[in-house]
DNA sequence: ACCTCCAAACGAACACTGTTCGCTAACATA
DNA sequence: TATGTTAGCGAACAGTGTTCGTTTGGAGGT
């Protein structure tokens, strides 16, 4: 067949549709072959476009993490910075809940997370937390949006949700159950994350005193 | 060959064999072929022991998450029940780092898990708090150590102390980065812990306070 | 205008995966 | 002693990611 006259593939164009594809059958559901049928081609050609499956994946995932935001630290209240990031961190992850596993799994070094870490720590730093504590402070947080995204929309429902449903039989209706998840894992985050900027609050005050 | 004499497998046999191929050679190292070949046995042979290579690495999950520790919350004491409950919960994970990621992702249906959650949950509404709070709390924990887990040991180096070695080079020094990784990574937790418990105390008392 | 080189499609194959089938031989039970 | 279950085996199936060699369109250089 030949070279086509206008390319019929692209780096976007798989990134897209394997999306698509990830967020309707999993990440199981995703292989080069599907793929290749979707976007009317055959195997082979993707990897004119893409080395490896991991690196489309890859792709994938900096579509995805660019949508988190890190402006919050602008006006020096690192309070505000984190709260923001965290949540938009998660928010970016809840949109695609299948690439959860392995945008957590993957290595640290994608470009664009490097870059958002380093943003969080420069802007920790400005409002007067030392070095050293931003950088447990920027993993601590990441600890607890990965968490959250794993354990709840990474997959079906959660032990403590089971918990708190067996104990109280009148709320399993099953239609509302997936509601109840849902809502359960939004408090659950608001509280863990909250608690933990209180937390962090008081050491704060405690870091200005000292000196 | 048909029956032999004395069965040559059993599910603890394999269970364990397999977890050492995934301890040495990462998730993907573990094939069925591979862990008939280790245990000198034809593919076909596991399946008389195994519906499913699923089941097999479940069966691996209820070893390990067996190794979590929830009677801190014996003499009434919520706070030191989250944190040994936590603390030996990372722990576990920790010792297999490559069986985070299906850990992590697994359904929360794990017999062993239901029970942790619902020990937890016991605990913290015998210490004082709400049920629907026990819930939060409980959930929010798994978040934290889920979250550290996956980020730090679950693969490679993390962001942050990557941003954190960028900023003081002379700590570069290729033997020593292991080291700091795990120092980091270990202090992050324990921030993140501590510092969530403080919240949820000021929490705890502002809760009886008001009544 | 010719020649060359690269890009982007293809078809076919390779090595590997999890799983199922039918077969055989030993043990347990009635 | 007969019967059924158990636990091995060998061969096969459908599916996976990836690579190879081939074909052809188009861009750049002489």
């Amino acid at each position: 067949m030949g070279r086509p006259k206008t390319p019929l593939l692209s780096l976007a164009r798989m990134a897209s549709a394997a999306l698509d594809i990830v967020d309707t059958d999993g990440l199981d559901g995703l292989s080069m072959r599907r793929l290749a049928t979707v976007l009317g081609v055959q195997v082979a050609s993707l990897y004119n476009h893409v080395r490896n499956k991991d690196e489309l994946l890859h792709e994938i995932g900096n579509q995805i993490m660019s949508q988190v935001d890190v402006t919050g630290f602008r006006d020096g209240d690192w309070r505000e910075g984190i709260a923001t990031w965290a949540r938009s961190y998660r928010a970016a992850l809840r949109a695609h809940p299948n690439m959860v596993p392995f945008l957590a799994t993957g290595p640290g070094r994608r470009e664009t997370a490097l870059q958002r870490a380093n943003a969080v720590h420069g802007g920790l730093v400005a409002s007067g937390w030392p070095p050293r504590q931003a950088t447990l402070i920027g993993a601590s947080t990441k600890y607890l949006v990965v968490g959250a995204a794993m354990t709840s929309f990474g997959r079906g429902f959660d032990d403590d949700v089971q918990v708190y449903v067996d104990r109280y039989p009148h709320l399993g209706q099953a239609h509302k159950l997936r509601a109840h998840a849902d809502e359960i894992d939004d408090e659950a985050f608001e509280l863990a994350l909250l608690s933990f900027l209180d937390g962090l609050e008081r050491r704060f005050t405690e870091l200005r005193e000292a000196r």
